[in-house]
DNA sequence: GGTTGCATGTAAATGGTTACATGATTGT
DNA sequence: ACAATCATGTAACCATTTACATGCAACC
């Protein structure tokens, strides 16, 4: 899935800039999901405009830069459903907290609690971001349901990392293993 | 953190070759954190074995053919434990399963169906491989405390699909935004 | 005075994946 | 027969990230 049909998937939402669009990833409705940065999502953008899937209008903001506005065209939406028909690749993960995890023994106990701690904060802010949104009703099926996935899998990782702390930084504590900090 | 990191990593654990590597982040206690293809393992343990922080040796098989099995040096080791010490990059999630389900509302409700049915049981098969393996005991703390996250996330993921499942393909059937199969 | 947020864009560098090359053996 | 598993490796290709470029407003 590449960087033109993510952003044909947010401006089937609704028209958005490129700065917008960015935001969707970061802390929006795709944010648990998938990312991307604007070195990707502006030359995206570009190339829509140029095949006139999307089409782009300039707003003035006042005490703010001007920002384009993009929409998706009637030919951009059929091309993103037909790219949605394409066999999804297998989901990617990439987390180096859980390599480095995974040799806690080798690490002082005391980072082994802050990197857990830090990770609990930051899936405790994830869900509040993505609960807080009173638009449950309002938002379509497919958004609501993924959204509600992103939740329990979020919940259940908090919940695992503060019912295993404890345990955790115990027996590394105990073990021999222990380097100097 | 890079290939070489990674490999690594793996090499801690015990001498491996590299196709038992990527076996590790395939089907392994890596798996469900993290990927690598032997266009970037290969080239890794060259690199690494240059440098000497792994060794090889060769191994002779019978009726397959020989291998390269890899042991972490003393120094290895230290790069290891230097490399984990830095700051983890946020994760990174990318799911082309989430992005299509996401518009499910523009998808045949049987091909929803069929997607999130191919999902759960890939999530099922990957759990019965993570519990199965009887070692809980053996590994080490970190390692199993990840290993149990992974299955804790899964669980979740999966529970999510099979509890939501029939909601949603009743929400997008019910809806006038239907596309022809 | 420094940082953050808004806003768009480009170019180089990076790094990894994909595809190729090779070949024996085992299972369907 | 054909596909899959074991086993190593290289090289082109690709896409994305990172860093740079620019600038104003608001906040601390």
């Amino acid at each position: 899935m590449d960087a033109k049909t993510l952003c044909l998937g947010v401006l089937l939402r609704g028209e958005a800039s490129g700065y917008e669009i960015k935001k969707a990833f970061e802390e929006g409705p795709f944010s648990h999901f998938h990312q991307t940065s604007f070195g990707s999502i502006y030359p995206a953008l570009n190339a829509l405009s140029a095949e006139g899937l999307i089409t782009g209008r300039a707003q003035a903001q006042d005490k703010r830069p001007d920002k384009k506005l993009y929409s998706i065209t009637p030919k951009g939406r059929s091309a993103l459903i037909s790219a949605l028909k394409i066999e999804p690749a297998p989901d990617v993960m990439r987390s180096d907290f859980l390599f480095i995890l995974s040799f806690a023994q080798f690490l002082p106990p005391r980072r082994v609690g802050h990197l857990i701690d830090q990770r609990i904060a930051w899936y405790r802010e994830a869900l509040e971001r993505m609960e807080s949104c009173a638009c449950t009703n309002t938002v379509p099926a497919g958004a609501a349901f993924v959204r509600g996935m992103g939740i329990a899998v979020y919940r259940a990782a908090a919940d695992y990392l503060e019912a295993h702390r404890a345990e955790l930084i115990a027996e590394i504590s105990e073990s021999a293993t222990l380097v100097a900090e």
